[in-house]
DNA sequence: TCTGGGGTCCTAGTGCCC
DNA sequence: TCTGGGGCACTAGGACCC
C-alpha cells in the first residue's frame, strides 16, 4: 500500500486530500510513522523525529496513528491476496509476499501481469486506496519491483534481466543492508550492488561475518531462494514505552516496570502463549540501551512471576541519570501447558481482568479528558454528526465535520467536556451495500474521490 | 536534530557437559 | 588426572525491518 497510514487518513478525511499529512507520535519524543507524498516533498520521511518534521512542514496535518482502523483495511487487502494464493506472507499491515504460482493465479509473465493488475483494481474498489505491485521470481526482486512501482503502479522484473537491473543500484536496496552495514561497505569502497559482486564472497565474509557475508553476496548475485511462508511462529512478545520526560525516581521506574510486565502478560495470554525467558530493556538518558534477561525453569504466563523476574532484573541496572524508555518482553515461547492452566487458574485472571479496559484504551487513545480527543480520531456530535478531532488543548476541542464520501467539511470548537460530543468508530472508506458484510464494494464508489 | 514500537536474526562470550 | 574440543544453553548487544 502506498504511504498507507497517511493515505488511509486522507481517504477518511476529504479536507486532507492533496495536502501534506504526517502520521506519528505527537509527544515531544514522537517520530514519523508515515508521511503522505505531499509531505515528502518537504523532506519529511518515516522514522524522522516529529519536531524535525514540524520544522520542515509546519503547515502539514499531524495525526496520531489509528492502528485499529488500519488493521481493518489491512485485513480486507490480505483477504484479496488470499483469494490469489494460500501462500501469503504478511510483512506488516501494508505489505505482503504472495506466491502466485502456488495459488495457480499465474504461470507466466502475462498471467502474472494480469493477476497484478486485477489485484490493484480490487484493492482500489474494496478499500478506496491505491496499492503497488512488484512481480518477480524471488522475494528480494519482488520487493525491489514494488518499491519501483510506488506510488500506484505495477513493475515486472523479467527473468534474465535481474543482475543488470540491480547492479548499478545502491547497496542499500538489498535486504539486510541498513545504515550500519551501508557505512561499513562504503568505508571498504563498496557503494553499488555490482561492486559487492566484484569484491567477491570471501571479502564480503571478511567484512561482515559469515552469515551476513554469504547472504549478501547471494543477494547481490540476484540469487534468493527464500520461499513464501504463510504461517510464521511468534518468537517473542514485548511492550515498551518511551516517556515524554526522563524518569529519575527509582520507585517510579519500578512501578513502570511492573505495569509493563502486566501489559506484556496480557499480550502473551491474548495470543495463547507462555514463555520462559523474561527480558528487561532500559534506555538511559543518553540513549544507551541495555537488556537484562532471566530464563525460568519452565514457561509461564503468570503476571506475578513475570513481574518478580522483571523487578529482579531491574536491580542489576543503574538508572541514576534517568531513563527515557522501559520495556518488558518474554521469549522462549510455548503454547499453554496443562500445569499452567491448573496452577494459575482463577486468581491471576481476575487480577489482570481489571486492567483490560486500560489496555484497550492504550491501543486507541487514553481516557483522560484532554487526551481523549486525540488528533485525527473520529467523533460524533449530537447535532452536527460525524467528524474528526483536528486539535485539542486549553479545555477546547476542535472538530471538522466530514465523512469519507462528503465534501470537505466545516470546523467547530467545543468544550472538552461537551456532553453532545462522543468518541466514534471510523466510517468505512468505501460505502457498503445495505446488509453486506462489509467487504463488498459499492460499484463506482471510489469515484467519490477527487 | 535528537532519535517510536514491535519484532527477527546474528554474533560473541561464558559456562557446562560429555 | 589433566587437557582439549565440540555442542549446547544462556546472556548481552547490535543491526535491521516496517
Amino acid at each position: 500500500m502506498d504511504a498507507f497510514f497517511a493515505s488511509a487518513e486522507q481517504a477518511s478525511k476529504p479536507s486532507l486530500r492533496g495536502k501534506a499529512v504526517v502520521v506519528g507520535g505527537l509527544g515531544p519524543r514522537g517520530v514519523v510513522a508515515t508521511a503522505s507524498y505531499e509531505a515528502r516533498v518537504f523532506g519529511v520521511h518515516s522514522a524522522m523525529p516529529m519536531a524535525q518534521a514540524r520544522r520542515l512542514a509546519p503547515n502539514a496535518a499531524y495525526l496520531v496513528p489509528r492502528f485499529g482502523f488500519y488493521r481493518a483495511i489491512s485485513e480486507q487487502v490480505m483477504g484479496l491476496l488470499r483469494d490469489l494464493s494460500p501462500l501469503v506472507e504478511p510483512l506488516s499491515l501494508d505489505e505482503a509476499f504472495v506466491d502466485l504460482e502456488a495459488g495457480g493465479a499465474a504461470w507466466d509473465e502475462e498471467s502474472a501481469r494480469l493477476a497484478g493488475a486485477k489485484l490493484r483494481a480490487d484493492i482500489r474498489a474494496v478499500t478506496g486506496l491505491t496499492g503497488s505491485v512488484g512481480l518477480a521470481a524471488s522475494k528480494m526482486l519482488a520487493k525491489i519491483a514494488s518499491e519501483q512501482a510506488k506510488p500506484d503502479g505495477l513493475v515486472v522484473i523479467e527473468p534474465g534481466t535481474e543482475r543488470a537491473l540491480i547492479g548499478p543500484m545502491s547497496v542499500r536496496i538489498l535486504p539486510g543492508v541498513g545504515p550500519a552495514t551501508g557505512d561499513h561497505l562504503r568505508r571498504a569502497g563498496i557503494h553499488t550492488v555490482e561492486e559487492i559482486v566484484e569484491a567477491g564472497e570471501d571479502e564480503l565474509v571478511r567484512l561482515l561475518g559469515k552469515a551476513h557475508g554469504h547472504g549478501l553476496y547471494a543477494m547481490a548475485m540476484a540469487y534468493d531462494e527464500r520461499s513464501v511462508v504463510a504461517e510464521r511462529e511468534t518468537k517473542s512478545v514485548s511492550v515498551e514505552d518511551t516517556y515524554d520526560v526522563d524518569i529519575h525516581d527509582r520507585m517510579r521506574v519500578g512501578f513502570e516496570v511492573q505495569r509493563l510486565a502486566d501489559r506484556c502478560v496480557r499480550r502473551l495470554r491474548g495470543a495463547g502463549l507462555s514463555g520462559r525467558t523474561i527480558v528487561l530493556k532500559v534506555r538511559r538518558y543518553d540513549f544507551s540501551t541495555l537488556t537484562r534477561s532471566e530464563t525460568l525453569r519452565g514457561p509461564t504466563d503468570d503476571p506475578a512471576v513475570v513481574r518478580e523476574a522483571a523487578a529482579r532484573l531491574l536491580e542489576s541496572v543503574d538508572t541514576t541519570g534517568g531513563v527515557r524508555l522501559l520495556g518488558v518482553g518474554v521469549s522462549g515461547l510455548a503454547d499453554y501447558t496443562q500445569e499452567d492452566l491448573f496452577a494459575q487458574a482463577a486468581g491471576e485472571r481476575v487480577e489482570l481482568g481489571e486492567e483490560v479496559a486500560e489496555e484497550a484504551v492504550a491501543e486507541e487513545g487514553p481516557v483522560v479528558a484532554e487526551r481523549r480527543w486525540a488528533s485525527g480520531h473520529d467523533v460524533r456530535h449530537a447535532e452536527f454528526g460525524h467528524g474528526w478531532v483536528q486539535g485539542s488543548g486549553l479545555g477546547r476541542v476542535t472538530v471538522r465535520f466530514e465523512t469519507p464520501d462528503s465534501e470537505p467539511g466545516r470546523v467547530r470548537t467545543f468544550s472538552v467536556d461537551d456532553p453532545a460530543l462522543a468518541v466514534a468508530e471510523p466510517l468505512p472508506l468505501v460505502r457498503v451495500e445495505c446488509g453486506a458484510a462489509g467487504l463488498r464494494p459499492d460499484p463506482g464508489s471510489h469515484s467519490h474521490r477527487p
